[in-house]
DNA sequence: ACCTGAACACCGTTCAAGT
DNA sequence: ACCTGAACACCGTTCAAGT
């Protein structure tokens, strides 16, 4: 006589990921997720193999969805303007996922979980190239995604303590940043 | 009677880096370190506050010696060189401790641990503004921080997986940047 | 097939008792 | 003053037993 599923491991990341951005990482616990989901504890390894594994498919999912926000942001195919609107959705969708976002880029802090990819946005590849030429396409997409998600980081760990106007350092960084990846002769 | 100290704050905080570094987040048990120090875990409450504390403790001593470190890099007297040199000195300190570099730098790695400073170093401060003009002194010195600490969490988190040669992504973005920062009419 | 309570080996932390 | 063993409330995980 089987016993019915009480859930799905898409409720269970779905739990575990909302736990995670709104009470932190040690509140990510088996017994709160089962919890939330419906069950006891030990029927969470119906779905997920571990708590490890549970982080990384929370943070696979963040991932995906990070993603697909970057290729909608990409409109007018202006690449200046496009990068702009690219650069400013991925800080919104920090901002708003700021415990998950740490998270999935911060290779350490779980154990075990550090198997997620950030995927390339290959939307956000092709307008660099339009930008900076096929020649430093890649170099010029690591500069700008590394000063993003530096400045991002540090912006969310409140690392900028120096006051001043933070909204102008990111535009300065930004205007600066792609006017030198510029290819020179267009 | 008084039993005599077997143990040492600044001991204590030297295991748990160590521990940290060599072994991971999960690693740093009060046991563990109580055990190298040692003393039993129940003694470890006369030195620190708590795990967290510890945490706190250890990611402060990190914060420190970087500083101390990018102070020691600038020795030129020309600030596209001295710049140069301190990202270099920076990136280098950041593979030598990839660990602990990366906690110090992640917010909510640690609950309770956040309060943490990421020192400035003033060096760095004056020798970006002799290069930006003090107008863009701040906003200038956030943007090369933002990249070099976002382009080392990336390497160190293995997300450079497009293939490219990572060392001239550094160069790349440095010249780059240095060059988009410079003060237009000099 | 999935769910469950009980159990195990851990963990951080507290505290009374020792010197 | 500091150190310790014992204890407490947790945790992830396993597993035999239930349906």
């Amino acid at each position: 006589m089987p016993a019915h599923p009480q859930t799905s491991t898409a409720a269970v990341v779905a739990a575990g990921r909302r736990l995670l951005e709104e009470r932190g990482v040690d509140a990510l616990t088996m017994r709160e997720v089962a919890d939330a989901v419906g069950v006891r504890a030990p029927s969470l390894y119906k779905r997920v193999r571990s708590r490890s594994d549970l982080f990384r498919l929370v943070l696979e999912d963040v991932a995906d969805e990070l993603t697909s926000v970057l290729d909608a942001a990409a409109m007018t195919g202006d690449p200046v303007a496009d990068l702009g609107a690219m650069a400013a959705a991925y800080r919104r969708f920090a901002h708003a996922n700021p415990v998950t976002y740490t998270l999935m880029m911060a290779p350490q802090a779980i154990p075990g979980a550090t198997a997620r990819s950030v995927r390339s946005s290959a939307t956000f590849l092709n307008t660099v190239a339009r930008l900076a030429g096929p020649m430093h396409a890649l170099p010029a997409a690591r500069t700008i995604v590394a000063w993003a998600h530096g400045f991002i980081t540090m912006e969310l760990a409140g690392a900028f303590r120096l006051g001043g106007d933070v909204e102008n350092a990111w535009d300065f960084g930004l205007n600066r940043i792609l006017a030198a990846i510029r290819r020179p002769a267009d």
